[in-house]
RNA sequence: GGUCCGGUAGCUCAGCUGGAUAGAGCAACAGCCUUCUAAGCUGUGGGUCGCGGGUUCGAAUCCCGCCCGGAUCACCA
């Protein structure tokens, strides 16, 4: 039993026993004491005056008598105002210390048959272009959300759900036949998704002049978008691809796999996976059918013109389209289709959507669907909403064409990260594999921490100079503390300085209390992130945990601390610090070096 | 207009199940490398926590109203 449950239970034992009054549990306080303070743990006392009948100060005092009586870790406390400060003895910490010295599972819960399983939905890409800004900080979120729930006991199947159809593929596809004369990713040396996302951008700006040119002819501007020739043959490709036409579906798969091909690296380069991948060209016939189920079963209706309704007006929402009065599929109808072939596929206890803020209304209203269809897990399903990334100059916004490329930006990193390294000479004896291997690893580490410790559900500013930054409170600046950390444990290896097991009995000093204390923290940061779906609680806390360690690596010895005990003892607790950190980290995706 | 989210230092962000004098980083200035890695550490300056009310011993935090910014309410995905 942790300390603070033991002060909680004699607090309520105390109040009791001295003025006659049984608190409830929240009425309990405990905080850790603020630094300027002397004490570990604190109570706060102002819920009890009024049982007490008492000053704050004379309540404080009485609870702390009896407290320091009562629990043998409790050394002495002071009372400041109404605030019970409790100086815990120092051989608690030194248990604490011993206890992660000797749990590398830091308490974590295992995962076993049968932990509940939860299915994440994260990346959901489009294949008529590549990765972007907004869908780095969708994939970190999610591939750190899935770590996260796995450390909590969670059994976890990562899915992806690839946008493979539709009129956006069309679009490319044509200006590829149009205007690609026979480009493939071999022959022009791009990344397919890339070479694809380039004719989808082709597209566009043949389409918008031809509709210029229609609009100058007098036409309004919806009869010209509906008359540009590209617009009508792309139309035409989509009916030809629902009709299965061979030479259009042979010509489908194979853009469709050099963007495959494509994503696959960027997947790589940013160390995230799935479990399962779903497309929709297999699953939005799936949704067709169940919306048939439902409409059969009476839960949607059909209006004169053919097309299928949900009516959502009781429930505070509006009506929302399923099918087409041409009776092909929406969006909606994909993600219910999808969520039944899911549904048969894997017993979900927990479906997790990771999909931008912007798509809020879509899943209250697919919860909704999904609940009347009988789906069981339907009304609670996650939408795990992140806010939009902003640019300095503007919005983040594709159809404006201000994004932010993601293989770009890695590679922006990556060669600041190396250059930065080489300046710091910090690459001075490696071999070239070492050294790219390292910088690498830098600049991942700075791409995802920048975008990870901000609270998920905010918009985020991202400077693309500020995120290359590697003071403060950035990714290498943790890396660079770990590899501290590491290197130490290596000079005390090569000087023949044992690190045991365990630490013997000291005393700590205030600053070791304090790193002690925030690692007695981390199963409960970690569970409390998966409580609430935020990487950034961890991130954060890794920082918070590697400032503390700096300060204490400056203010005291290490190796060349005389006395034995303490030497030992610090030594247990830079490498417990380090496997704390290396755990920490790697919740968020995020390698640590062993040197930089 | 309805719904949802945000507004904390010049900038980027923590803190939000109510607690002590609101914290970091960046930027500016001043110190610290013959000593465990200076991508570091220390110090100085910098705040009407959007505004107004309410609840409370106590409000950045909870409630109500308002202001500002964003998202959404498509036979787009």
């Amino acid at each position: 039993m942790g300390i603070e449950q033991i002060i909680k239970e004699k607090v309520i034992e105390a109040v009791s026993q001295l003025y006659g009054f049984e608190p409830k549990a929240e009425m309990i306080q405990l905080q850790s004491t603020r630094k300027e303070f002397e004490g570990d743990i604190t109570v706060v006392v102002f819920p009890f005056l009024r049982a007490s009948h008492k000053g704050p100060e004379q309540t404080a005092s009485q609870l702390g008598d009896y407290l320091t009586e009562h629990i043998q870790e409790i050394q002495k406390y002071n009372v400041v105002k109404g605030f019970l400060n409790l100086v815990i003895d120092g051989s608690y910490w030194v248990g604490v210390l011993n206890h992660a010295a000797v749990n590398p599972s830091f308490g974590f819960k295992s995962v076993t048959a049968d932990s509940k399983l939860v299915m994440i939905e994260y990346s959901s890409p489009n294949t008529n272009k590549p990765l972007h800004l907004g869908h780095i900080r969708n994939n970190l979120l999610g591939f750190s959300l899935a770590e996260i729930m796995k450390a909590n006991g969670y059994r976890v199947v990562k899915t992806n759900i690839v946008n493979d159809r539709g009129i956006h593929i069309c679009k490319s596809m044509y200006a590829w036949l149009k205007w690609g004369e026979g480009k493939t990713p071999e022959s022009t040396g791009t990344k397919g998704d890339h070479l694809i996302g380039d004719f989808y951008v082709r597209f566009d700006k043949e389409y918008k002049k031809e509709v210029a040119e229609l609009i100058a002819g007098g036409m309004s501007k919806e009869e010209a978008e509906a008359n540009s020739p590209s617009m009508q043959a792309a139309h035409e490709l989509l009916r030809k691809w629902e009709d299965r036409d061979p030479d259009t579906i042979a010509l489908w798969k194979k853009l469709n796999s050099w963007v495959y091909k494509g994503f696959d690296e960027t997947y790589k380069m940013l160390g995230v996976s799935f479990d399962k991948i779903y497309y929709e060209s297999d699953t939005y016939l799936v949704g067709k059918d169940e919306v048939t189920r439902g409409l059969e079963e009476g839960l949607f209706y059909r209006r004169e013109d053919g097309s299928v309704w949900a009516d959502l007006t009781k429930d505070g929402l509006d009506e929302k389209l399923l099918l087409r009065s041409d009776g092909t599929s929406v969006y909606m109808t994909q993600d219910i289709g999808t969520a039944k072939l899911r549904f048969k596929d894997y017993s979900i206890d927990k479906m997790i959507y990771v999909v931008g803020n912007e798509q809020i209304y879509h899943f209250q209203v697919l919860a909704l669907l999904l609940d009347r269809l009988g789906f069981k897990w339907g009304k609670d399903l996650y939408h795990f909403s992140y806010g939009m990334v902003e640019l300095p100059n503007g919005k983040m916004k594709s159809r404006e064409g201000t994004v932010v490329d993601a293989d770009d930006l890695v590679d922006e990193m990556v060669t600041v990260a190396r250059q930065t390294s080489q300046e710091l000479g910090k690459l001075d004896g490696y071999s070239p594999e070492e050294a790219k291997k390292t910088y690498q690893t830098i600049a991942l580490g700075a791409l995802k921490y920048f975008i990870l410790k901000v609270d998920p559900k905010k918009t985020m500013m991202f400077n693309p100079q500020e995120s290359i930054d590697f003071n403060g409170n950035t990714g290498p600046f943790i890396q660079y503390s770990y590899a501290r950390i590491r290197s130490l444990l290596r000079k005390a290896d090569s000087d023949g300085i044992a690190i045991p097991q365990e630490s013997p009995a000291i005393t700590p000093n205030a600053k070791e209390i304090e790193l002690l204390k925030l690692i007695n923290r981390f199963p409960e940061i970690v569970g409390e992130a998966a409580d609430i779906y935020s990487p950034a609680l961890v991130a954060n806390y890794c920082y918070d945990l590697v400032k503390e360690f700096n300060q204490f690596y400056h203010d005291f010895s290490i190796l060349g601390e005389t006395d034995p005990d303490i030497r030992a003892f610090r030594l247990v607790l830079c490498r417990v610090l380090g496997e704390v950190i290396n755990r920490g980290m790697g919740l968020l995706g995020i390698t640590v070096p062993e040197r930089m």
